[in-house]
RNA sequence: CGGAGUGUGGCUCAGCCUGGUAGAGCACCUCGUUCGGGACGAGGGGGUCGCAGGUUCAAAUCCUGCCACUCCGACCA
């Protein structure tokens, strides 16, 4: 993409309603507009990372044998009456009326509707286990929305729903999403620690947040230190392999790990000082197993092997993409700007122009960004008619993992520059070896 | 929902206390000189001062009401 065909509306002053850095630099680089309170555009840069994580968290899901759907925004009242929370939800719900008086709702989560679309179709246990997932938008009218993405009213979330015969199968289809979860913050370049949580409005009583640590969190959370050093499972893990995941699910469990509400004080004091770590957190995954609370009321039975009707186990898996753009910016960014790992780069490469309008560096930026467009990999050109240290300033802003300078200083011998954003290191080489450094 | 603030060109803000023809920097347009860490000069365009009422000869400024947004707290799959 060459910049000047792009739309890149970089801002060279903070917007004062941002606090925290996320919401900053998101503003900065040119990301996100906001168009009402917890409610934003996303600009194209911004799209871009949307999309990658959305990527990473659709082949995670796929992975573990979830299947993709896609219910709509706008829900009817009658399913969120048939178990009961239509009226339990209160002001968070968008409640809408139509023009035929009816009473509708813009979906909040999808545990009334998926249960709607399971009983419609499935009445075996010979179509068991299933797990359905979308991505979707959902609106909560937060009172107090704030810190840009992260605590947005409009917010994209990936909302699966696992269905079992019974218990054990459930457990094993939580299991399933626990281990996807810690693989899919991982491949974002993000380590997540499985907190015991409260299961809150969705009801249950096993359920796990998945918190990243930073400064900027919202919530209050403890655990062990050792949570930070364990590896995390691998792509050939075997998802059908019930004591395998279980195995994992017991590793990473094992040692204290809790959010203020079901944090134990007297526990955590047990723990060897060096070991304790008190921190905040960025939750950016919850899971939860609920059982038969909405496949009872709302009459989602299944036949059992007896043929006896039984309704289904459920659980419920959320992770908010729109909120990990802001939980990845908070855990990789500088003074200067954000720091992409590449997973969810807008783009991997971006090339500075140096000295736009002369021959010689205009030649040698349309070789390289024709050679890696031909090599199929992400790059931005920096075409526009600025100075070099405007230039620099852009690209450490908007953190392309990559940049390629050429400036007719090194291209007197014949070299380009490639500096790596992630910690600044910079090496001189041919354009071609510079080219050779990636491979899609 | 309780508390505290803020609304003035696209952005950051000054002006308000003490009423009198709306300002700065950045950004934008034109020309020229520049070009390895957010250049310089000259010229230029752009604002119903959040909205509605009121006071006054006169309101960005004073008064009343409303709206929007932000922060702290409570709340929050």
């Amino acid at each position: 993409m060459r910049l000047s065909r792009y739309f890149l509306p970089i801002l060279r002053e903070t917007p004062k309603e941002a606090e925290i850095a996320s919401h900053r630099l998101m503003l900065r680089a040119g990301m996100i507009r906001q168009e009402a309170a917890g409610i934003y555009s996303f600009l194209p840069l911004g799209l871009r990372v949307l999309q990658k994580i959305c990527r990473i968290v659709r082949e995670e899901q796929d992975r573990s044998g979830a299947i993709e759907l896609l219910m709509p925004t706008i829900q009817p009242a009658e399913l969120w009456r048939e178990s009961s929370r239509y009226e339990a939800y209160g002001k968070e719900m968008l409640r809408i009326e139509d023009r035929h008086d009816r009473d509708m709702l813009y979906g909040p989560t999808n545990e009334e509707m998926i249960t709607a679309i399971f009983r419609s179709y499935v009445r075996s246990y010979k179509d068991l286990p299933l797990n359905l997932y979308h991505i979707q938008w959902k609106f909560r009218d937060e009172v107090r929305p704030r810190f840009g993405l992260m605590r947005g009213r409009e917010f994209l979330m990936k909302d699966a729903y696992s269905f079992d015969v019974d218990f054990a199968g459930a457990k094993h289809a939580y299991n399933r999403m626990f281990v996807a979860y810690l693989r899919t913050f991982a491949r974002m370049g993000l380590r997540s620690i499985p907190m015991v949580a409260e299961s809150g409005p969705i009801g249950g009583n096993l359920s796990h947040e998945f918190i990243i640590l930073a400064e900027t969190g919202e919530s209050e959370v403890f655990c062990h230190r050792d949570y930070l050093n364990f590896e995390v499972p691998g792509p050939k893990v075997d998802f059908d392999n019930v004591a395998e995941l279980q195995a994992i699910v017991e590793q990473w469990t094992s040692l204290y790990a809790a959010t203020s509400e079901k944090h134990d004080a007297a526990a955590f004091a047990g723990l060897p000082a060096e070991k304790r770590v008190s921190a905040r957190g960025i939750e950016v995954g919850h899971i939860f197993y609920f059982g038969t609370k909405y496949s009872a009321p709302m009459k989602a039975l299944v036949a059992g092997p007896d043929g006896v009707e039984r309704p289904v186990h459920m659980g419920s898996y959320g992770i908010g993409p729109s909120r990990l753009v802001g939980a990845v910016i908070e855990a990789f960014h500088d003074e200067a700007g954000i720091k992409w790992p590449e997973p969810v780069a807008p783009f991997r490469v971006m090339i500075l122009n140096l000295k736009q309008g002369a021959a010689e560096t205009g030649a040698a930026c349309e070789k390289l960004y024709a050679a890696l467009a031909a090599k199929g990999i992400e790059a931005l050109y920096h075409d526009l008619d600025e100075r070099p240290g405007a230039k620099f300033a852009t690209a450490d802003l908007i953190g392309i993992p990559w940049q390629i300078l050429v400036g007719p200083r090194s291209l007197a011998e014949g070299k380009v520059e490639v500096k790596r954003r992630a910690d600044g290191t910079r090496e001189l080489m041919s354009p071609a070896a510079a080219l050779a450094r990636f491979s899609a």
